[in-house]
DNA sequence: CACGTACCATACCCGACGGTATGGTCCCCG
DNA sequence: CGGGGACCATACCGTCGGGTATGGTACGTG
């Protein structure tokens, strides 16, 4: 097809492609080299065992998700109110929403996972403190409101939306002003 | 020890135990025959198989946080504010927010579970809009507050406190507190 | 052109786990 | 007191999935 040889980013890449559907539950060496076509034989070349292939996988999540959360971070600087916005509507992004889910998920049985999620929500509560200090809220103010807005921004990945009529986007702008008035 | 002969619920019970702390992938039959000082010959006696076993799980969570929950709506109904405080430390509970995590992790990968929670989630959500409704709010803005408490709950549950010095007890009155001004 | 290395196929082993068949023990009831 | 059912032990099978050993092919390099 395209590439005929492998690297290891392609395993990695097809590994967080099955995450984001069906968790890290589905991510059997089998099943990769059936969909890479190719045979196990192929994987312990490219990996010590199935336990270093899941040590590349959190930490290539930890990195991308380390660039993503630093855009934000930019964002969050150059115009607060908006950029808060857009921190929060990352997690309505449904593919990124999916494979973040199977990575929390995953956190609760294994330590590189939560390791890599502590750090991605670290950086996010952050930039998001950063945002409502940037809007004139003091030290402590801006902590309770990140806090709910974090908070909220999970459960919205965990639960999904509710009810019939609700337009996930409306709902987010109304929180945010909610909480920067 | 206690109770020579084992019950249906005595194998429901030690299951719901193992979900609190290893999560659903930790409920496997031998070692569920480990804990009860039994073999594999019991259980397949009071149960078919696993995924009748499973049903009986999903089942009876169900009805133990229906009841549960009715509790929380009939606290509402009395005392708005109270009973939205309540609601909301239930998810504080160690023990009980573990369980809920698991079944909502397990909810991910499996029907059952996903029916379970979705029927609480939905009771609990009523509870929230009814206790806002109580407090003056009219149904729309009732209805946002209470998305965002309820969120904002179920992403507690997922992430866990915040920060060192977190107080989460606190916290969640300074939320409740400004989503009832 | 020989040769080493990167990449992969084939074949096999092993343990974990769900499931089944069958026999045994205790207790209640007629 | 004898028989039947509730409850459990023992032994065994099949499958799935991780892991290993070894051989094969293509390609670059001296």
């Amino acid at each position: 097809m395209t590439t005929q040889r492998l690297s290891v980013d392609d395993w990695i890449g097809a590994a967080l492609d099955i995450m984001a559907t069906d968790g890290i539950g589905g991510v059997k060496i089998q099943r990769l080299c059936d969909e890479l076509g190719v045979t196990k034989g192929s994987f312990y070349w490219h990996f010590k065992d199935l336990d270093a292939f899941l040590d590349a996988i959190a930490e290539r999540w930890r990195d991308g998700e380390g660039r993503f959360r630093s855009r934000l971070d930019d964002a969050v600087r150059s115009d607060p109110k908006r950029g808060l916005s857009n921190t929060v509507s990352a997690f309505l992004d449904r593919r990124l929403g999916r494979l973040e889910r199977a990575m929390r998920d995953w956190s609760r049985t294994d330590d590189r996972a939560r390791a890599a999620i502590k750090s991605a929500d670290k950086r996010t509560f952050d930039a998001l403190v950063s945002g409502f200090e940037g809007l004139g809220f003091d030290r402590g103010e801006s902590d309770v409101r990140a806090k709910i807005l974090f908070y909220a921004g999970v459960g919205f990945g965990d639960v999904g939306p509710i009810g019939d009529r609700s337009e996930p986007a409306r709902q987010l702008e109304t929180l945010v002003d909610l909480l920067t008035r």
